[in-house]
DNA sequence: CCCGTACACTTGTCAGTGTCAAGATCAGCT
DNA sequence: AGCTGATCTTGACACTGACAAGTGTACGGG
């Protein structure tokens, strides 16, 4: 049971017209998405969820790939609204860098359904436009952050490969959530806690940032 | 006539039996992967390109992701050969982690039908047994390389971190690589080649290693 | 030489899938 | 009231994974 976006919502039950069908589809295919992983995403199953015959989705989304870009897109801005707060929430950049890596990791795992399609060329439209401006969107705000770095602590900085970097050690550490209790037991070493790894991350990063030539 | 040599690599054109179907299937596998995406592969074309019959696989594998099992397995061997070539290829441990940052990408790029499979806990069984000894062999490569650092150049390096560190940054930037141009594209900024990003993206690891507590 | 067994693979079938075409239903406007 | 277009349903087709049962092949012991 998952409430959608802050759209009004008018559920009509007895109404052929559904009200707001699209995004409860959305919703519908991140929840289902979350529970079974993105192999077991069937348009049908989220036809049935949403209590809609099997073709409706497509008659909304063209496709299975478009519902599925739908829900991407929904995740770049979950995501940008979570670096916003992450970065307002203080001033010093440093600390900025290290909330907002905590944000992207948290919101990554909160919303596993829209994060396991995000990244998935094969699983989206990668031209779509509404996507692209809200993966833009979001890289956007890590970059301001970067500049920031840059501004107050280094001007010598590359904005642009610190930023690469920063991403990328999120987006892999994300990858690697699920398998690192397994590498920790496997190779009888003490299993570290996310948000642990992510100070230490970030203080390796303003080591390296700082430095940078 | 038919030479009963134990190496299974005996393709025999007009036999009933294959000769070395498993192996045959697992490359099949990871060449659909590699062209059309995870979501495009069926043991069914896969049986179509290896010129058997739609239930041959399923005989061998048990099921689909029993074969994605194998691919994802053999994924990780090749990885761990990587690592370990990079690793022998120089006495540096600068270099070797740099070299070994740069045939982690090169291995998932150069084999993508793998990789795609090697992460995706959906697609395969987290608990096989093969598979769990090939990831952990190929982590344990990176482990003795981080630990060679630790010796040489900062005894109070906390060997874990860094290694997990090491490996979400390759994975993350593995999982953006195909953003990247797009996004540098749309922010009008410089597309920097990957091992370039990788070898600043080892100094960045230097500096915090070096320093770190 | 021949047979029987174990394995490798095929064939057939089932429910479930995405997509398309055509039909049904409804909201809103003139 | 009647028309129009959007929303959703129904039906069909080729495709999929999994299962059951059958067929072909190799190989070792008589």
């Amino acid at each position: 049971m998952t409430d959608t976006t802050t759209t009004p919502t008018n559920e009509r039950p007895g109404s052929y017209h559904h009200g707001d069908l699209p995004s409860v589809l959305i919703a519908a295919s991140a929840d289902l998405i979350a529970e079974r992983g993105p192999h077991a995403f069937s348009l049908r199953e989220v036809a049935r969820r949403a209590g809609v015959s099997h073709a409706a989705p497509a008659h909304h989304f063209g496709s299975a790939r478009g519902l599925l870009t739908a829900v991407a897109t929904e995740g770049f801005e979950f995501l940008e609204r979570a670096l916003s707060e992450a970065y307002e929430s203080d001033d010093d950049p440093r600390e900025q860098l290290r909330r907002g890596g905590s944000a992207y990791v948290a919101t990554a795992l909160r919303y596993p359904g829209h994060y396991a399609v995000m990244f998935a060329d094969e699983l989206h439209d990668p031209d779509d436009e509404p996507l692209v401006i809200a993966g833009c969107g979001a890289y956007e705000r890590l970059l301001e952050c970067v500049e920031r770095i840059r501004d107050q602590l280094n001007p010598d900085l590359d904005v642009e490969t610190a930023a690469t970097m920063a991403w990328a050690t999120m987006a892999g550490l994300v990858v690697l959530s699920p398998s690192l209790p397994n590498v920790a037991e496997q190779n009888e070493l003490t299993f570290r806690p996310i948000d642990e790894l992510i100070e230490r991350f970030t203080a390796f990063f303003m080591e390296g940032f700082v430095h940078a030539r």
